[in-house]
DNA sequence: CGAAGTTTTGATCAAATTCAAGAGTAGTGG
DNA sequence: CCACTACTCTTGAATTTGATCAAAACTTCG
């Protein structure tokens, strides 16, 4: 169930201010705009939607427009020799499009319908320049697109598939809490392969950590995008990424 | 060798401009900030020295001063329970302890003998308030970090530790180029420990994968420290990241 | 020179990949 | 609304590869 606050009042951003302490683990994302902001931006952006599937951009394209998600997930990968490498899964209130002027540096793709706005890359400049705000918004955005690329690969340096998985929805599942999406479940609204190619697995793989997982009653799953976390204990044991440092400040 | 350009002229940033489509793969780091952004630096800033091994600041401690590399090589890690993970090495004319106001998200330490720019935050953060061209600076080194932290994230998909291996010895070429360096070597300042931590894999499957490398000459070793790679054609078949498009382009 | 630490090598074991086939889903048109 | 088809997903058996445990070679440094 998308959030539809302030759909029309432009553009929205949202991130987990990095430079604010807050008590941890219980961070929320908020929107980083201010309305003049929103506004200006508002006067250069389009509304485009895309159907489940199609291409937002391709690697390679000259890169003449970032875009800002209104509703819909968004599928960021790079096609490689040895088949699809997903680098990450765009929400709403993300941004993108934007650190790879000249050239898009990968692709992107709609994995569920997908309403966001577009704005021309040359319009954005120009408003950066005349705003000393923005782009302290957008390094607070980088800064959270960093912290998420470096979980990414603190994921993939496990090598039990069901740990991988664990910790993918452990992931998903703060996602949805800091969208203030107050649900029992985890939505996985992307495909299986997606998934697996996020994962950096087989589809195979991947189909045997879900069966591994439920048959353990870990988690139980209502359909193919709708799982539960029956046993938090043993989830958290598989899933658990904190530091030693941390593990030490809780004890 | 380090480059020793400018050396007390102050802090100085090298990155590849995103945002100036040059001759991909020719891409060549600069230096970012301009004179007067370097001399304002320069008086905030302090040189500080780390003997090999030695800590910069651990994980969790208060974030209170960003580093800028003047020569050396700092080890970016993160201590979990499952074992230590290296998140990425840090070279001359990087920034870091930047990203993670309030606490330090990861540890670092000094990989060889380092000296370094210390720049108080809350001195660094007046400066950004009041030079507007600054935080573009920011952007574009947060642009090329998270462009390394993905690329970090691809080698970590690959199963083969040759592969992988390869990917990094790939990796730290381009690095020497673009910083200039015209050696027909690779250097690799770390230890192997690290490196293994870099790759997500064990110390022995590194052994095994130089091992691999070695005795199928792909590439030869004049001792640790130094590799060069001796059949470019198998080294390229195993390291190729390129995606289909950019075969697509060469074809 | 010796001792502690680091790196390489070896044998066994566990887990993911591959290849292949079978179930389940969704989308289309009669 | 059902049946057909194409596609996605799950499951199974054999193979490959790295992890693990353990010991030997090599370095570094006092």
């Amino acid at each position: 169930m998308p959030i539809e606050t302030k759909r029309n009042a432009g553009p929205a951003i949202h991130a987990v201010h990095p430079w604010i302490p807050g008590n941890p683990g219980k961070s929320r994302r908020h929107q980083l705009l201010s309305e003049e902001e929103q506004a200006q931006l508002a006067k250069i952006a389009s509304i485009v939607r895309f159907g489940k599937g199609d291409q937002v951009y391709r690697e390679g394209d000259a890169a003449d427009a970032v875009f800002n998600i209104i509703d819909g997930v968004v599928i960021a990968y790079r096609a490689l020799a040895d088949g699809e490498h997903v680098t990450s899964f765009l929400h709403p209130g993300d941004l993108f499009g934007l650190s790879e002027e000249g050239r898009y540096t990968n692709g992107t793709r709609a994995a569920t319908p997908v309403i966001a706005y577009k704005m021309p890359l040359l319009a954005v400049r120009r408003i950066l320049k005349t705003n000393a705000g923005l782009d302290v918004d957008v390094i607070v955005k980088l800064c959270e697109e960093l912290r998420g690329t470096q979980r990414h690969a603190m994921l993939l340096t496990q090598r039990r598939a069901a740990t991988r998985l664990a910790m993918f929805l452990d992931l998903q599942e703060h996602l949805q809490t800091g969208r203030g999406e107050q649900d029992s479940e985890i939505n996985l609204p992307m495909d299986r392969s997606s998934i697996a190619a996020y994962l950096g697995m087989t589809l195979a793989a991947l189909g045997r950590a879900f069966r591994t997982l439920t048959s353990r009653k870990v988690i139980s799953a209502r359909d193919r995008q709708h799982i539960k976390i029956v046993d938090r204990d043993a989830f958290n044991r598989l899933a658990d990424t904190s530091s030693v440092e941390e593990a030490k400040a809780r004890a």
